[in-house]
RNA sequence: GGAAGGGUGGCCGAGUGGUUUAAGGCAGCGGUCUUGAAAACCGCCAGAGGGGCAACUCUCUCGUGGGUUCGAAUCCCACCCCUUCCGCCA
């Protein structure tokens, strides 16, 4: 979330470099801050008129409690009089102020953060920098396979059987592999908290549209999400709707809001990433400078509706409505933050250098980063089978962008309260890591080795095959 | 789910319709004293949003939203959350 007066004082700045973002047309028009500034003005107008009446009326209501007092009932009526006629004009006063305000958050919740200065320009994913490059492509005196080739040949990866249970995009996993994937997350969080020093937590997995809000899960990418609602409310709600029926004319799209609304209360969102609970942790509150930076990291399973990638990635566990990631999280001041996104990305190498894995790390350009994130790098591993660069990792620098939406606050030497800066970044996400070793650690027969790494986090297993 | 109690500034805590303009304490910041520190003493110290070149000033916020009233932290209604007990439950 922006901060209005920041563009009011800085109109040329914001725009410039929220043109470097790409947006459509009808964006571009909206997000631009002489529409922005022009809704601040009106807003700005409606409370000083709201504001001026309350005055007036909270110094006649005074003035009539020091009439009383005096025994002046002629003064008191007087001034009881003006009260009253003023307290006519109020509600339409306090009605446009807030109508104004409501305008101007609105459309400030939906305005992407902007790109730090050192963000390449580009459009999409062919504008991305490489960082720099990790290993090298292994030669297989065979032709590699893709993991789901090698999980369905070992009896270890079903999909199949998945489907019948949840549907598509999910998968079962068996045996040694089920167990390598628990050791991938195991070694991670391990590695985090012993050699980096993120503290691990176990958070809820449901959250508060507030909590979705904050990191900006919502209301814009509302599609991408899975909600889940208990059954009782659920009924009360059908109930209410169907009284609501009864009593008047509703469009569809009425309807829509109405359910939406009895929603709101009792549903949950299912977490796409632990980065939501970790970060939320600090909302709301104002923090001891001591405290910061504050290091967090979780192992959960995510869930993604996955709505706008129909056709890709359909075989496979490269995307599934549910996975699991090591999600790293830091609150920072705003002084160290840039520092930390540097640390951040080193703390999540490091887990691939562990496992000995290729990978690229690249810096998104300003067209293809995230919606809250000033700065992005993302850790590519190679996939031998696939015979591509995939994304297992991505950091990201929020500056105050979600604390101003979180209301999370530090208290720094001037012991004036301050926004803090935000960062999150996978530390790694844990099924496309089982991915990329089953496809690094292949052998001709359909065997999978098991890096040095995670031997101790699976009983010393060397390798992992096909039971006879 | 039922019953009872509670929610006041960063923290603790007083406050039952009009000098509350939210007391007091702790923590924090600045100072005096000290070789330095501690103690003691003095001062400052909630947040957000408006107006003003500024000095300054106004509005809102006592869990949230409504209501009563000329006037609400205080009275009424609904909801949320916390604590304790009971029930159910992994």
């Amino acid at each position: 979330m922006h901060d209005i007066r920041w563009i009011r004082e800085n109109a040329a700045a914001f725009d410039k470099a929220l043109g470097r973002r790409s947006l459509d047309d009808q964006s571009r028009k909206a997000f631009s801050s002489a529409n922005l500034l022009a809704i601040d003005e009106r807003r700005r107008a409606a409370i000083l008129q709201f504001e001026q009446a309350q005055a007036r009326r909270n110094a006649a209501s005074k003035e009539i409690g020091a009439a009383k007092k005096n025994k002046d009932e002629a003064a008191a009526a007087a001034l009881m009089a003006e009260v009253n006629a003023l307290k006519d004009r109020l509600p339409a006063l306090e009605a446009e102020s807030k109508s104004a305000e409501e305008e101007l958050n609105k459309l400030l919740a939906t305005i992407p953060n902007l790109p730090l200065a050192e963000v390449p320009d580009g459009q999409d994913e062919h504008g991305n920098v490489e960082h720099h490059k990790h290993g090298a492509v292994r030669n297989y005196s065979f032709t590699p396979k893709q993991h789901f080739e090698l999980g369905e040949a070992l009896g270890m990866m079903d999909f199949e059987t998945a489907a019948k249970l949840s549907g598509a995009r999910f998968v079962v996993l068996k045996g040694q592999l089920a167990r390598m994937e628990r050791a991938l997350g195991q070694m991670m969080l391990d590695v985090h908290t012993q050699e980096h020093g993120y503290e691990e937590i176990n958070p809820p997995l449901l959250v508060s549209d507030d909590a979705m809000f904050g990191t900006a899960q919502l209301p814009k990418f509302e599609d991408d999400q899975f909600f889940a609602a208990d059954s009782s409310s659920l009924t009360q709600m059908a109930g209410q709707i169907a009284d609501m029926l009864d009593k008047l004319d509703a469009s569809g799209e009425e309807l829509l809001a109405i359910e939406k609304a009895a929603l709101q209360g009792s549903r949950r969102w299912l977490i796409p990433t632990a980065e939501v609970p970790l970060t939320n942790l600090v909302r709301e509150s104002i923090i001891d400078e001591s405290k910061l930076p504050m290091r967090l990291t979780a192992c959960t399973p995510c869930f993604r509706a996955e709505a706008g990638a129909a056709g890709r990635d359909t075989r496979g566990m490269i995307r599934q409505h549910q996975f699991t990631k090591v999600e790293l999280v830091s609150i920072t001041t705003p002084e160290q933050s840039n520092a930390e996104h540097e640390r951040m990305l080193a703390s999540a190498e490091a887990v691939l250098k562990k496992l000995d894995l290729h990978y690229r790390v690249v810096t998104l350009c300003a067209g293809d980063m995230g919606f809250a994130s000033q700065k992005t790098y993302d850790i590519e591993v190679w996939l031998p089978g696939q015979n591509m660069f995939r994304e297992i990792s991505s950091c990201s620098v929020c500056g105050d962008f979600q604390a101003r939406r979180m209301n999370a606050r530090y208290r720094g030497k001037d012991n004036k309260p301050a926004f803090v800066h935000t960062l999150n970044g996978s530390g790694v996400a844990v099924g496309r890591a089982l991915v990329a070793v089953m496809e690094t650690y292949q052998e001709a027969d359909g065997s999978i080795v098991v890096p040095d790494a995670l031997a101790p986090y699976m009983g010393g297993m060397k390798k992992i095959e096909r039971k006879a």
